[in-house]
DNA sequence: GCATATTTGTCCGTATGTATA
DNA sequence: CTATACATACGGACAAATATG
């Protein structure tokens, strides 16, 4: 019994009226969210009787689930053992930030004066940094974690790839993982600022500039993640 | 009856000496290996009764691995409708090498000179070359291809990034696929030279030179790429 | 170290729903 | 529009591996 009863509660009903997709990706869907929003905690097991149980999928349909959310990198397959939400090590964790760094990187070096030319597309990027400039004003630092998050795969949704906006989906994911039970506050405050600062630059068309700046701000962004989660262990 | 006899002989005897794993994971390890080898080609349907029945897995496990290869772009899910193998558009494709690009890239900037200092570092590099070199030499196309790829796994692989070699071994699969059908010769025997070239650059510690000789490398092989499925359609 | 209980891994049969001829 | 084929999903069963006492 490692799972918490919380959890649990209506998840059947809202794994019923999710969107038209198969059962197995409905179930996902759902268990993807309840990992990324901290609602069960890393390293915790999920029990395929249990789960099936309370979804009331069959734990054939359960397992595909499982397999999706697996190859994500949110569960951990262990073979004969069963699946565990994920715990990124600080390796992973700086592995997770080299890659951020490799593909936000590229993408702003290469956006050119392009950016400076058309205001609109910068459009959602600014909305962001407003969002998050409001959450910080009230407090709400989920807010400003989550206005972040927009923040940055808009940024790379600027290239127009497929692919690197499903890469920063899936990295975001992990990512939200290493931020459960850490000071939100600390975690997310000082980015508002740095993601108002570095549209700036986007928007003033000095790509060179911002990629660098960028760099920047993802190796600081890293330490600062892994001193915070160094006070919170023994 | 869309897949063709030839792939299926001899595959419950493969599967079942795979090595310790789940069984849907050898399942999958045995169709990606088909599936990129160009056996079973694009857009060709893989039947649940009939390959369950060949493979001598049950529905439900063979499904498990469906899951795990959909996810890697090299089947697509169409829902009531079956499993596919992927096909690659000339968006799609474009949209690889974008990511490639981005990728290797910036692992090439970020070597500097520590690759000339250490000439260990690039050995496995030397030794594709060095493969490639002599299939071309003997007119084996399809092992010019293989070298190509592996020396592109490898010079990610110098920046020690699991998940940057995870992107790659997807990128690369799905590469395979847009190979299919072409000629091997036209297609592999430019890059023999160019990855030589590369190489050269990189081991002198010219890194920022070798960047942006590998953007102008990647940049012409998908043109190249592009022009020769066209030539391939009607 | 051993026997047992629990959980996962896998398979089968079947029912239902969906797309296509 | 009906019919058929097939994917989707379920529940039960047993085997295999692991964890527990």
């Amino acid at each position: 019994m490692t799972t918490t009863r919380s959890f649990l509660d209506g998840l059947a009903a809202e794994v019923a009226v999710l969107p038209r997709a198969s059962t197995a990706e409905r179930v996902a869907e759902l268990l993807r969210r309840r990992v990324t929003e901290g609602e069960l905690p890393p390293g915790s097991q999920l029990s395929e009787e249990q789960l099936s149980a309370v979804l009331q999928v069959s734990r054939n349909t359960l397992r595909e689930a499982f397999r999706l959310l697996g190859h994500e990198g949110l569960l951990v397959h262990r073979l004969h053992r069963g699946v565990f939400v994920a715990e990124l090590s600080d390796d992973e964790l700086a592995d997770v930030y080299r890659v951020r760094r490799a593909i936000e990187c590229d993408v702003v070096r290469r956006l050119g004066p392009a950016a400076a030319e058309d205001p609109e597309l910068l459009a959602p990027l600014r909305a962001d940094v407003a969002t998050g400039a409001a959450a910080a004003a009230r407090g709400d630092w989920s807010g400003v974690g989550t206005a972040n998050m927009h923040f940055h795969a808009h940024l790379v949704a600027l290239a127009g790839s497929p692919r690197l906006d499903a890469a920063t989906a899936r990295l975001h994911a992990e990512l939200r993982l290493a931020f459960q039970g850490a000071d939100a506050e600390a975690m997310h405050a000082p980015y508002v600022q740095r993601n108002a600062d570095l549209l700036d630059l986007v928007a003033a068309g000095r790509s060179a500039d911002a990629a660098a700046a960028l760099e920047d701000y993802l190796d600081a962004s890293l330490a600062h993640l892994l001193a915070l989660r160094a006070v919170g262990r023994p």
